[in-house]
DNA sequence: TAGATTGTTAATCGATTAACAATC
DNA sequence: TAGATTGTTAATCGATTAACAATC
């Protein structure tokens, strides 16, 4: 429990993600073997990252998946609601107020918002709402987590009204890399948040030079065919 | 030239980038303190890229920016086309299909696919070809890179196909982690290809748990404010 | 010169892998 | 039992940091 890296998280949900289908199969039992696989990584991190946290198997029998779910819940945090707002309604903004595989995870997208008074309809099943709304709405729905999907020259200041309102984890599909640095006092820092930035044309930048680097790329393990 | 592995490679994409911008605001010289800020790293790990791949500074001057560019074009080599084709032209394929940002950074949208003929239409300035004419086009036009935005049970065929037409970069945004392993044969790597995986719903419930577990997360040397 | 920055080496740290005993 | 898998420890590896000489 004392040594949760991120990446260790990281690795905890997905192999919750992986244990929710394997049970919808009506899979029963798991080895660190397949979880690994379907993560990607081997089993010896599998079963290290469970010893890390606790949990225990059966040997030569492998890991329930109905308890393993159980225990990892319990690591993890029951997550109640799981509620967004996205912030920024062009054309990333609502394809992902849209977007389907929401649902499926148990994510709800509350309601969308914009400076642009064309886009604003708040009779719809989400409403799009004026960015005057925004403070009010996330204090009175107690947002957490926000989709920042607005163009490049209002990404800042959108996110530091965002932290000032208290929302804590930030999906930033602006191409302004965000930080929380400065904000934060440690070691009892005051408001602690998360951003995950996604870049999407460094992404694409980045594939340019690795392909055409591929025959020098390699160094790493996975150097040949890399999947990230 | 020889130790240049994918961490690696994608710092110095980032400092290219960064470089372009502060070339931009006419700035001559740069230290490392100031690209590592920018970057996310400290002044050290930029000194020492640079010295993996041979690139001098001046001892009190810095960097002068405009041979640093030329240096690193250098290694990570020329990009005189950057053309992508999207396939699923759905809310977030046709998105980015009109993404500002990739015009800004060079990169060409040159067509998107779709098997719903209702969404065909060649004559839009981007046109929107049937998934039939994808082998063709990917050939004709020697495409390297692919937007995979299709939905989730048509995922793997599309991968497939475009690998088998040489596609060898895969930006893949269906929650299906699209792996080339497998495919790969090392060491001489037969069709090297490189897919990088954008999980939405997964980066958005990662979010979920980190921000609840932050007074947990704490062996991250950026537990508290951590960006990605 | 004094101060600041590079470039490199050594030390540290953490993560990954290897190995293998325990045991079902 | 034999075979297979867990769980843990030790060994390896690579990346990060610290330290500092070189020098502009």
């Amino acid at each position: 429990m004392q040594h949760l890296n991120k990446s260790l998280v990281l690795r905890l949900v997905r192999y919750l993600r992986v244990l929710k289908k394997l049970k919808s199969l009506g899979i029963v039992n798991v080895f660190s073997n397949n979880l690994g696989d379907a993560v990607g990584v081997t089993p010896a991190v599998v079963r290290k990252d469970f010893s890390m946290i606790s949990i225990q198997g059966n040997k030569r029998g492998g890991y329930n998946i109905d308890t393993l779910m159980n225990e990892l819940r319990n690591i993890l945090g029951k997550q109640e609601r799981q509620d967004v707002v996205i912030i920024g309604c062009g054309r990333i903004g609502s394809a992902l107020m849209h977007y389907k595989e929401f649902e499926k995870e148990g994510i709800r997208v509350l309601a969308g918002f914009d400076s642009d008074t064309s886009r604003i309809n708040s009779e719809l099943p989400i409403p799009i709402l004026p960015l005057d709304d925004l403070e009010k709405y996330v204090t009175a729905h107690s947002i957490e987590v926000a989709i920042i999907a607005v163009p490049e020259n209002s990404a800042t200041k959108v996110f530091d009204d965002l932290v000032s309102y208290g929302v804590r984890g930030f999906l930033n599909f602006t191409s302004v890399e965000l930080k929380c640095q400065g904000r934060c006092d440690r070691p009892n820092c005051g408001h602690n948040c998360t951003v995950h930035n996604v870049n999407i044309s460094l992404e694409l930048e980045n594939l340019f030079y690795l392909i055409n680097m591929h025959e020098m790329v390699m160094a790493d393990q996975d150097g040949h065919c890399d999947d990230v």
